[in-house]
DNA sequence: GTCATTTATCATGC
DNA sequence: GCATGATAAATGAC
């Protein structure tokens, strides 16, 4: 049983897949609404795990990625970027 | 394959941006300082570093200084790769921790 | 020394 | 075929 847990454990390690929409959603919201320092404090990540349904090292991975592929082509996010803030700026209108 | 990622003698061009770790993202007007560029290992070095890992996981000076010079590393390298090696080995503790404890053995 | 990062690379999903 | 998450070198703060 030991031995079984232990393999899924590498496996579960091995294996990448994709968050969830909702997860992204949560995470890109918080990136985009904090684009001026996009570095959430560990408090803030634990929150963002919680509501993600994923770990804190997974929180630090993505907005790690993020930052990096948000830099190196800030064109290729324009879009996504005026998504999110027309959306955070609708909610705050509610 | 691999067996050379020393600066020996005039290596040192393989080194790009800096190190910009300061608040924002948006890249900082000035100072464009050199990063060693990253250069994965090979089989052998990988496996000799992790040997002495196995056996100790601080290094002293003067094992570090020879194995620098097996690997053909600076030994300023092997020091970083035993410093990342430790916190991966505590990573893989919270991660084992994580998984084993009170949670669905799906 | 630890540790949060940056950056490139690896592995997988689709 | 790239998008995406995880990991491996390398840096810097402390």
């Amino acid at each position: 049983a030991v031995m079984i847990l232990r393999s899924r454990f590498l496996d579960a390690r091995r294996k990448r897949r994709n968050f969830s929409k909702q997860a992204t959603e949560v995470l890109n919201e918080y990136f985009y609404s904090h684009l001026s320092n996009p570095y959430p404090s560990e408090e803030a990540k634990e929150e963002l795990a919680k509501q993600c349904g994923i770990t804190v090292s997974q929180v630090s991975n993505w907005f790690g990625n993020k930052r990096i592929r948000y830099k190196k082509n800030i064109g290729k996010f324009q879009e996504e970027a005026n998504l999110y803030a027309m959306k955070t700026a609708l909610g705050a209108r509610q | 394959l691999n067996e050379s990622s020393k600066p020996s003698s005039s290596d040192t061009q393989t080194l790009v941006s800096p190190g910009n770790h300061s608040g924002s993202i948006a890249a900082g007007g000035g100072t464009p300082r050199t990063r060693k560029k990253r250069c994965p290992y090979s089989k052998f070095q990988i496996r000799e570093l992790e040997r002495e890992f196995f056996f100790n996981v601080y290094i002293n000076k003067e094992k570090r200084l020879q194995l620098s010079r097996m690997l053909n590393l600076t030994d300023r390298q092997v020091k970083i790769w035993f410093q990342n090696r430790r916190m991966k080995e505590k990573k893989l503790s919270r991660d084992r921790l994580q998984y084993f404890s009170g949670n669905p053995l799906l």
